[in-house]
DNA sequence: GTGTTTATCGTCAGGCAGACGACTATGATC
DNA sequence: GATCATAGTCGTCTGCCTGACGATAAACAC
């Protein structure tokens, strides 16, 4: 196979953002509106053209500051700086994808805490945090009386991924607390594992597990009411990335 | 951000493979020695571009027959048909990691059962089974008195990333079983394990385990002996892809 | 036959998870 | 201020799974 430049098609390579935040109890996803063909208006995951002195992670990383204003940390770096977890999720290179050219989409997967109203180029209406059950749905009406269409390209398929891999994650690392505030409480915790896997959780047995695993949290001393109760402890992310033995995901 | 065909820069888009078997107690991967340059004599991983109307995962399968003669299966189905399994594993696009171009690989990860000698072009002497540990180690000699150069391009990177993969989704899913012929022992499925995780594992432990394990294996009823031993039930692989809960990969 | 090798079954103790009772500390309501 | 609702935290108990390891079974080598 001698090398010859004329023998390889030329491609479009973009990244394409799985941004996921728990709001109100539910798993939400970022999602923009399409300006203009194909799929114009439609709702679709927010992404790019890589450039040509870009490398992929740095490609995921900008379009994320660009449609959020988070930035990812490094994830070797395993300090809580409230920026965003980022990881590459998959590749989607389907020669039909795109009606327009050969497009290899290079998708991302991004955890953040909760936000304020995403921006989009500064226009609010065409950028939204939605339930991801909602974005995935298929037919019928949304919440706000807006008819649900699927989203643009593959990217149900994409979100799907993206949301399954999250879930899976969670069980195995301490990669929930990428959804918490730089401190939170083990409730709040508990909370994004209901959201995230949308099942009940006892919060007795929640509480003596993720206390009782070594490196996933640390005290900070401080004790907060946020839900009325009784006040409850404050914690960081513990250093430990892997979660041994991990969470248990209940049945069905 | 409007459609303009000029505002993208052009990408080569490749796919390369990370062929895994065991061989004699060891995890083994596939490597290919480059004709051309860059890299010219050195080892790499097999790939090749990706054509203008191939999906990537035909792509790949294609460029796994032409190396190896294996056919993949389709994932969706469950059949042992003695081909091999055949899943993405990550993109890699830093700008610098082809001199040439601007190269943008999606690896894919293949679990093989032991093979007879690879073929390349018809010329054996440019392709081999090596013992993963001698791919990733740098400089000294291999057990053939041949120099070790690292892999060309980044393909140790890829390497390792495929290995650790197949290393960890051994422990919650059955893909072990890809590693062996369409019936097998149990001893053997334990040597898989063996060799990839580079431990000893109790064997009436493991027998206990996997028979266990709901869906895991199926006995066909014959019995074989392979080692010299007691004669060993013969298995198949069951239907379940997801083993709950996982088997469990000793400490260090 | 005796020893070696591999396969398979059983037993036992320790650890962890699910179910759930009890107590604590706050805010809301009367 | 007493009472109630809410949320957090500590314990107990039981069942299951795992790791350690003894024992038996069935082949081959000599």
């Amino acid at each position: 196979m001698p090398y010859d430049p004329s023998a390889f098609p030329p491609f479009a390579v973009t990244v394409d953002l799985v941004v996921l935040t728990v709001r109100r109890h539910a798993l939400c996803a970022l999602a923009v509106r399409r300006g203009e063909a194909p799929f114009q208006g439609r709702w679709a995951l927010p992404g790019g053209f890589v450039r040509a002195d870009e490398d992929l992670a740095q490609a995921a990383a900008r379009e994320l500051a660009e449609e959020t204003g988070l930035h990812a940390h490094d994830p070797s770096a395993p300090a809580q700086d409230n920026g965003a977890h980022l990881e590459q999720l998959a590749t989607y290179g389907d020669p039909e994808r795109d009606p327009r050219m050969r497009v290899v989409s290079v998708a991302h997967l991004a955890l953040a805490p909760d936000l304020p109203a995403p921006r989009a180029g500064g226009d609010a209406s065409n950028a939204r945090w939605a339930p991801v059950e909602e974005l995935l749905q298929q037919g019928g009406y949304g919440r706000d009386g807006e008819p649900l269409a699927p989203l643009a390209f593959d990217h149900a398929q994409i979100l799907a991924d993206g949301v399954e891999r999250a879930r899976s994650k969670i069980e195995y690392s301490s990669l929930a607390t990428a959804f918490c505030t730089p401190e939170f409480t083990v409730g709040e915790l508990r909370r994004v594992y209901e959201a995230v896997w949308g099942v009940a959780l006892d919060p007795r047995n929640f509480h003596r597990k993720v206390t009782g695993t070594p490196g996933f949290l640390v005290p900070t001393g401080g004790t907060t009411t946020r839900q009325g109760g009784r006040p409850a402890q404050l914690f960081r992310a513990g250093g430990a990335t892997l979660l041994n033995p991990p969470m248990l995901r209940p049945e069905v």
